[in-house]
DNA sequence: ACTATTCATTACCCATGGGTAATATACGGG
DNA sequence: CCCGTATATTACCCATGGGTAATGAATAGT
């Protein structure tokens, strides 16, 4: 599994280190996802801190060395969510294309997250489960994803590809009926997160659209193969932010901005 | 304010037993508003029922008289909320009219719901809160008012009222988008809840619908006026189940059945 | 080998809050 | 006038669970 094996003494003595490090992040994770999936399953305020660790097969004070609480470990699952997001709203904004077509990428990608557990946190944790601080965070940034969906929207009345109508409520509409899929969709089920995304995309930007899709469920092809302006797809602009960590004595620092890694 | 003055010795003897009744029912009844709201306000695990108490000028062991514990009143106060679900159901599934029409109307009333406290406890409060039999009760109950809108939309497919799609995910689009408001929704904000729920349910059928409605969203005439069989409306069916109080020595029995009075 | 750091454990603290027991007050009926 | 019922209060119990202190076992670095 690990190829840093600690039999060469000396050249390359970093790797120690850095293997060290990602042990510790890699742990760190394990957490999250344990608590991720203990806290959609049995509620927050029911799952405890033991429940957490005793899934892990360590000890509750043991979490402490990765974290300062529980609440903040509700808000670093929040967070990752949150990133999951944010990236789909980026590629979608930078990938050109039509209103239209950006309401129905978002709106495929968004779905999808919520057949997901660190999707499902975005909408079912509880905002006032945490601190003053993060609050704010969390609030701004669900105002920033809705702020993406009305753009779109409004964006799509602009360029004609969308019918005329409120983008404040149609985004709430639209929007709404995403987040509730957090709330009932069950892995394991008949249809799969994908197929329940592509399905809603249609479903729910039907209504608004200009260009009528045949809505015949039996299609399996793709939500935006009809949208009127594939964008070139390739180079996305991956922006690599390469944050560091900077970990010190002190313990379980609030370090908000975890490693850009592949999470789940 | 009560008519019923001891003056007169005789004469009426059941008077006073039943103005106590109703003094009792009364009061039961502004436990479960304050509660409705408090839980909403500050969520069901943060509120407690010294808050609760507190609210109502009374203290915590006063709420024993009236239920038996914190999970009996949260249940109580979904309960008020489930029974006005029912009554929209009921008088859309009494009142005639296509698929589409019962749809639409049912999507009006459901979203008016949504904007006040006892529709905003249906989706708002966790079912796992609650004990192992009023769980059931909830979960059966979900089913159905899941079950009233599919059966709507299938009506609405095969009468040709609403284009052919699959009713389950169309039920779960419509209805989540619905349940949705329960969690946005403020009152006192720039849209009423009637205007709301008018807009939605515009909104939320005209992907389905077979009959284009114009989405000017300038439009002020009511969400059922195009659809396409307004019922005769007069005497919808009121059954009264004059449901009676049997309270005995017992304190706070269960009595999860309580006296149809007007809500809310 | 020696030492410092990391990370886990055991044992404990204690605020919170649901629920109960004992008790006081009001009131209707005989 | 007294009693039973209903309803409220004060004072208390105690299980729960987040969080901490003291401590022990690995491991890296010199």
């Amino acid at each position: 599994m690990d190829a840093h094996s600690p039999s060469s003494s000396n050249e390359s003595p970093w790797l120690p280190f850095e293997s060290r490090r990602r042990a510790r992040d890699e742990k760190r994770e394990a957490v999250l996802r344990t608590a991720v999936a203990l806290f959609l399953e049995q509620g927050y305020h029911r799952a405890t801190l033991n429940d957490v660790a005793k899934r892990l097969n360590i000890t509750k004070p043991a979490l402490y060395n990765y974290f300062r609480g529980k609440d903040e470990i509700l808000y670093e699952c929040w967070s990752i969510g949150n990133e999951l997001v944010d990236e789909c709203i980026a590629e979608t904004s930078a990938g050109g294309g039509s209103g239209l077509y950006k309401l129905r990428k978002l709106t495929v990608r968004y779905a999808e997250l919520m057949t997901a557990d660190y999707g499902k946190s975005l909408v079912r944790f509880d905002i006032r489960d945490l601190s003053e601080d993060n609050r704010k965070i969390v609030q701004t940034a669900k105002r920033r994803i809705d702020r993406a969906f009305r753009d779109y929207i409004a964006q799509g009345v602009a360029d004609g590809s969308v019918k005329p109508c409120d983008p404040k409520l149609a985004a709430f509409a639209i929007a709404g009926s995403l987040n509730w899929i957090g709330h009932w969709f069950q892995p394991g089920g008949e249809l799969s997160g994908r197929a329940v995304a592509e399905e809603f995309a249609i479903r729910l930007t039907e209504g608004i659209a200009k260009t009528t899709t045949q809505t015949t469920s039996t299609r399996k092809t793709t939500a935006l193969e009809k949208a009127d302006k594939p964008p070139r797809k390739g180079n996305a602009s991956r922006e690599e932010t390469s944050e560091h960590h900077t970990r010190t004595a002190a313990r379980a620092a609030g370090q908000s901005k975890r490693a850009r890694s592949r999470l789940r």
